[in-house]
DNA sequence: AGAAGTTTGTGAACAGGAGAACAAACCGGA
DNA sequence: TCCGGTTTGTTCTCCTGTTCACAAACTTCT
């Protein structure tokens, strides 16, 4: 039933260019406020901290927005890229688990300004109902239906302990979900149409503590 | 002390490799607590979310920690690929920018467990010195340089504004810190010798929005 | 001791991504 | 209209990473 397969439509972005797509959309706006009008391939590779023949090649992929010997109009390439990804509409998010972390998640300015919107912060401890975290209700978890329901929400966010968080998951799935963002520190088991991304700082330090430990090792 | 480039010694591991390594090393902690001395390369790899052949080739890079017939023992394979990442030993870390993420980031308790230790706490606002968070006193930023000194600190995180982000990783670089990890939504220049890795929200929501948008389009 | 069963470690085929290089396309000036 | 300069879009090659498949090595049972 999906038009994901037709033949037309199934312009296949490679997942690596999908993950620097952002990236570019992000140099762009930054571009635009300063307000370059036009850039070439070169002036965006190193806004965005990428090689400029890998920049060329990503946008391939989405058409052809160039114009040779000029370079790109900056608005006009940051709107398809907007319009790829698919945040030229905001996406309404639920946020589970508002500790330390999901507090921090609420207050972040950077969700609304990139395409996304809180709809809700859910919390299964009652001494944190009906606190107000960004101008925002805390509620129940039990409202994650109704919630999930009323607003047509399709990306969950989990914020709560490791232990929690394959329930949440299972929740969220069971209500209609099918991408999650795990911040808890383990492995999420869902059905195969369900995305599901991870950030994990201890995983970050700990690549970084691996080179770091390797650069320690030089020839005195 | 011992060459990085020497022959013996320069087993390469895989950057694929490196990255997964802490996610072997949390389920074999966890595997650990529950009391499972044992495990084979299915089990782990079930637990570590991977396939089980990636994972044995991943694990044959550091060496041949296994008994063939048998599986890998727990708290051996634990302590090896400790060893081989460098969290055997706690590191100094010290965080930059106290506001809504810094907090969270300071009274994560996932950070000392896994290898870290969070030697002090700096921002660049007065209003927000002789705050203590998670038991740390917040500190002017003009103190890196003696910090990074007296602690030996080679990781540094930023978690300040994007606009204040380079001028951050500047200081950090100036004052002898090899590896840094940037929560600001930006792209930071630094020496080839200085390590960065990023996290950023938003470029995971997008990614989970651009496969969200196409599971959406459905014929009829 | 030998056979049957299990599981590791790894060679080899395969897939996907990165980067160099260049033809095609566009602009501006004469 | 033609020419030189510029920049894109794409092809081709190389490299990294993934997966399969199986011999080697170990355990257990008879
Ligand atoms: N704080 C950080 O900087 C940080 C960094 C990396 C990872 N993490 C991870 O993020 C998660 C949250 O961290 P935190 O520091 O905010 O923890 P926290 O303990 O401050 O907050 C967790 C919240 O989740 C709620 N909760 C627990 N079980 C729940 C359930 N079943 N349903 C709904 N809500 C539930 C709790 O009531 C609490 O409010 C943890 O898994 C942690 O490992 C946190
Ligand atoms: N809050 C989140 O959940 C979240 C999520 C993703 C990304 N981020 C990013 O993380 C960063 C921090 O977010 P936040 O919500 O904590 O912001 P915040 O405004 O609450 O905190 C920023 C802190 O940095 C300090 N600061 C500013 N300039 C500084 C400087 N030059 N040196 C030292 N300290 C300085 C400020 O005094 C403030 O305390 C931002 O770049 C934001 O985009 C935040």
């Amino acid at each position: 039933m999906s038009a994901r397969t037709s033949p037309e439509n199934a312009r296949d972005i490679p997942e690596a260019t999908v993950a620097r797509l952002p990236v570019y959309l992000r140099a762009l706006v930054t571009l635009s406020e300063q307000g370059t009008a036009t850039c070439s391939s070169e002036e965006l590779a190193v806004a965005a901290g990428v090689n400029s023949a890998k920049l060329r090649k990503d946008l391939s992929y989405l058409g052809s927005y160039g114009t040779r010997g000029v370079g790109y109009d900056v608005d006009y390439l940051r709107y398809q890229i907007a319009r790829e990804i698919g945040v030229t509409q905001d996406w309404p998010v639920v946020i589970v688990g508002i500790g330390n972390l999901g507090q921090a998640l609420a207050n972040y300015s950077g969700f609304r300004s990139r395409g996304f919107r809180v709809v809700a912060l859910l919390d299964a401890d009652p001494a944190r109902h009906d606190q107000v975290v960004a101008g925002i209700e805390v509620r129940p978890f039990d409202h994650l239906e109704r919630i999930v329901h009323d607003h047509a929400v399709a990306i969950g966010v989990i914020a709560t302990p490791a232990v929690a968080a394959q329930d949440v998951a299972d929740r969220m799935v069971a209500c209609g979900i099918t991408s999650i963002l795990n911040f808890a520190p383990t492995v999420l088991t869902v059905p195969a149409e369900v995305d599901v991304r991870k950030v994990d700082l201890s995983i970050e330090l700990q690549i970084l503590a691996y080179h770091e430990q390797r650069k320690g090792a030089v020839t005195a």
